[in-house]
RNA sequence: GGUGCCGUGCCCAAGUGGCCUAAGGGGACGGUCUGCAAAACCGUUAUUCGGCGGUUCGAAUCCGCCCGGCACCUCCA
């Protein structure tokens, strides 16, 4: 099984390639984080289930893997005025909207959308990483790598910070796509800062003494570029070299390119073998923006009652490299799916009958499928298909289902679950179990339940049909079992 | 202007030269089960792949042009 090849899109090469390891068995992958200045939305976790698929794609193949996944929490600018200058610190804004009043200071803000956005990863059901840096617990050697690359002569300081010298490393833009003359002419149009020898370089150290995040510095007080964290942290954590790298396709450029320059130069080998970027989600055919309305956090759906698992469902039944469109629909479609697997994985459970193993073999080989699908550059939707299909295998047996087979179905469900983790969340949740409805008090329900029992005990149809209508319009939804009758929560979504 | 991704049934979405008269899910319709439902299970649902040309024995898949969507080009995953 070892001898398995994983072929994944690189960005760099523009084709798909096995992904190679430079220790057989052991794969080293940096996933670019969050920036925590607010509430992670779905497009976000889009780019991080991508990253998660990998991870559990590698160890089905049984690598061993080290991921990192990076923690930003130094602001940097907003950009959306002046770049590269005196442009708005993204949590210095956010503490000043109306959801960051509750904040005593930038550091506190940044404290709480961590903690935010590692409760969403593990709703998400995605698997913790090996190391989880944060970029303002390595500003030392952010300082020290920016003094390095001076010496070496790829930066130079000026009165506004130290800048990388593009021109010094002519690979710059190889990534993207984008040549050195191309970026020449579309700087200059947003950019303006005199003291830069190129309008393309980029910080590696901000001088500001007004910022709310400062350190000091041979250079005096002021905060590190945003690039320089993780080509530090990718180096602390993984080595010179690392075999993968991942993120949004937005960090295609600058943020990987201007890690490439950073890291080849400080460390003259090369940075990374390979880059798999994840296309942008959109909803409703557009793009996610919060003047559009379709702007949607995790925990947002969740409120209004979507199952956690059928986010993820929804944001990996596309593949990562073409956009995916995530409606409201496709959440529902998606909530249907993971039902299917929950009512399986019930069925397996219960097994008393004697007999032989139908599924066995069958299941097998679905689930091989399954993982050659994703070892193909990471086709979730057959991996999904394969998954499925075996699940319907189980529930087709029903009461038939021998303990040998069950067995089968639940080591299918197992390893589908490694796989794909839509069978159940590794997570123990907190939060209630049944979402939504939190409107109504299940004893009621249960009272009612009760109820429409006798009510059809004594064959009173009419009354018990009124009953579930009643329960039906307060949100609750009745299922007659042959082993009594269960209610569920009709998702608001 | 430069660099990429994409356009498949009512909706979502695989397939990228023959096994495609196009996987899978949702929806719809019919059936089993049920007092009736729901859930689950079974069945039906694209001779066609944005448009027009071309290459080929053969194309949804390759090439050209056109139409449409998305992204990046200094800090949004």
């Amino acid at each position: 099984m070892g001898d398995k090849i994983f072929r994944l899109y690189d960005t760099m090469s523009k084709q798909v390639k096995p992904l190679e390891t430079r220790e057989p068995g052991h794969l080293r992958f940096y996933a670019c984080g969050p920036t925590v200045y607010s509430y992670a939305h779905i497009g976000n976790f889009r780019s991080f289930l991508t990253a998660d698929l990998i991870v559990r794609t590698a160890k089905a193949l049984d690598w061993k893997v080290t991921f990192v996944n990076n923690i930003t929490d130094v602001g940097h600018l907003t950009g959306d005025d002046v770049a590269d200058s005196e442009g708005e610190d993204k949590l210095e804004k956010a503490l000043r909207s109306k959801e960051g009043e509750s904040f005593n200071n930038v550091w506190e803000l940044a404290e709480h959308y961590t903690a935010a956005f590692e409760q969403d990863w593990q709703r998400l059901n995605l698997q913790e990483p090996n190391v989880r840096p944060k970029a303002t617990q390595h500003v030392r050697q952010q300082i020290l790598a920016a003094e390095d690359l001076i010496e070496k002569g790829f930066a130079y300081e000026t009165p506004t910070g130290v800048y990388y010298s593009v021109e010094s490393f002519p690979k710059y833009g190889k990534l993207s796509g984008n040549t050195q003359e191309n970026l020449r002419q579309a700087v200059r149009e947003v950019v303006v800062d005199d003291n830069k020898r190129a309008q393309a370089d980029f910080a590696l150290w901000k001088k500001d003494d007004h910022h709310l995040m400062q350190w000091y510095s041979p250079f005096g007080w002021g905060f590190p570029g945003w690039h320089i964290e993780c080509s530090v942290m990718a180096r602390e954590y993984l080595g010179d070299t690392i075999d993968l790298h991942s993120g949004g396709e937005d960090n295609m450029f600058p943020h990987h390119e201007c890690e490439i320059a950073q890291s080849e130069a400080l460390t003259g080998k090369p940075f990374c073998n390979h880059w798999v970027h994840t296309r942008f989600l959109q909803v409703n055919g557009e793009k996610m923006s919060k003047s559009l309305g379709n702007f949607y956090t995790v925990r947002d759906l969740i409120a209004k009652g979507a199952d956690p698992l059928a986010i993820r469902y929804a944001l990996i039944s596309g593949i990562y490299g073409k956009p995916l469109n995530f409606t409201d629909q496709g959440l529902r479609d998606a909530q249907a799916n993971i039902e299917r697997y929950r009512k399986a994985d019930e069925l397996v459970a219960n097994v008393t009958k004697e007999g032989e193993d139908k599924l066995g073999a069958t299941l097998e080989e679905l689930y091989d499928q399954a993982l050659d699908a994703l070892a193909n550059d990471l086709n979730t939707p057959v991996a999904l298909a394969k998954a499925l299909e075996g699940a319907r295998l189980i529930l087709r047996e029903g009461e038939d289902l021998t303990i040998p087979s069950a067995a089968s179905g639940k080591r299918f469900l197992d390893r589908i679950n490694d796989l794909l983790g839509i069978v159940r969340s590794s997570y123990e949740m907190a939060e209630a179990p049944k979402p939504a409805a939190p409107q109504v008090d299940p004893q009621l329900i249960e009272s009612k339940i009760a109820e429409r029992a006798e009510a059809k005990k004594s064959k009173d149809f009419a009354r018990a049909d009124a009953i579930r209508t009643e329960l039906d319009a307060l949100g609750i939804e009745l299922r007659d079992t042959p082993t009594g009758t269960e209610w569920v929560a009709k998702s608001s979504i």
